[in-house]
DNA sequence: CTGTTCCGGTACGCAAGAGTTCCATAAGAG
DNA sequence: CTCTTATGGAACTCTTGCGTACCGGAACAG
């Protein structure tokens, strides 16, 4: 009795290769007309596969569309640890700019926003796929920030990770502004002045303070 | 020879209630079912009229969205001018927050901003209606608070301005987080924290304490 | 071999909805 | 009055595209 523990169905395999086709097909095509405006039989056409094979994996539309997106999932963020918090701050940053600057998940975020609102699921999907990391990540390093003493105690979490991530959203759905490592250093910069530790008038202890240069 | 100046056409002239009442009902719709959900008869039924009075004012669905979007420019921004930078950016902050916590642009722009991608005639009409003029008296502010001495005069005028409305933005199209007089407060005192002109402890009234930095 | 489920490809049913047309009627000018 | 254009409402055409069904064939198990 327990020895069929794959469960192995009868009949033709599925090709493991078309799983993966039709969902790489279907961020594309998001990304390039739309969640209105790509069909299933372009999906198909450019997965090389019939429509019936994608029918057979998902139910429907809307369906595909919220499998294909919480296939993004990316690779695990390593927290940086170098030791100082604008350091490990600016590197996320500028990990972040670098993927929605050019890639697959910066061209598709535009068009996802506006379904998320009228499907829950693919909402969470998008947030806990790919929001969700770099937000933990980065709370991670403020935390550390804060008992290293660099940042303040009673600094706003929420806050900090929208001022980090917001303009950077700001500009890839509105205003169209650049997103580059002009705007890491800008805001990484800008939070470090921001919330850091009110210090004691004498500051002969620590090294340059102001070493700042842009 | 002075009495034509207005082309008075013949036949009945069009019942200018029904302009205002399309164009208000589209935004309505646009709103509740995004840009793609909302449809034409639906505009008519809530407008009270017939789609033939749609389509004698307007060539096509995307006009009509269009010509509805443009029609929301909102009244004029006063720019605030109180004496001190950090009360005129809260003042407008906290009138952005209005807007979109409650009002019809903030259930507007998160399906909005897909159709942007796609359709340069509507990014254009979104920014230019009732994005730009709060730029522009965030800017004043900004500019008023450098020749105060409250804040750097190498600042980065575009950072400043995305970060004021990133934050904002990114909670109304990405987190769902807050979007209130805590979150306004927050980035305003940041943004004067941050930039803010570097000078001595004491509050000394000089105002040629600040010193040349290359 | 048989049986089952997959494959890519094509054709098709069917619902949704944009845009048009027609109607009887209303509101203006002359 | 006539002429012209607008009105709400209903009926209509036509396109688009999801989802299904079927085809001949292929890949597995037994």
């Amino acid at each position: 009795m327990q020895g069929d523990r794959t469960e192995r169905p009868i009949g033709r395999p599925r090709d493991e290769r078309a799983d993966r086709a039709i969902l790489q097909a279907t961020l594309e095509l998001i990304a390039e007309r739309g969640v209105h405006g790509f069909r299933t039989e372009d999906v198909a056409a450019r997965a090389g596969v019939g429509k019936g094979a994608i029918y057979r994996r998902h139910s429907s539309k809307d369906d595909l569309m919220v499998a294909a997106v919480a296939g993004l999932v990316d690779e695990e963020i390593v927290v940086p640890d170098t030791g100082s918090t604008r350091a490990d701050l600016l590197a996320l940053m500028r990990e972040a700019v670098e993927l929605y600057r050019s890639s697959l998940p910066g061209r598709l975020m535009p068009n996802l926003v506006s379904a998320m609102a009228a499907r829950p699921e693919l909402a969470r999907v998008v947030r806990e796929g790919f929001l969700i990391r770099r937000r933990q990540a980065l709370a991670e390093v403020v935390r550390r920030g804060v008992e290293r003493g660099d940042l303040r105690p009673d600094v706003d979490l929420e806050l900090v990770l929208d001022v980090l991530g917001g303009p950077l959203f700001y500009r890839l759905l509105i205003t169209g502004g650049p997103i580059d490592e002009q705007l890491a250093d800008g805001v990484t910069e800008l939070i470090m002045r921001g919330f850091a530790q009110d210090k004691p008038r004498g500051r002969a202890k620590s090294k340059h303070t102001a070493k700042e240069h842009s």
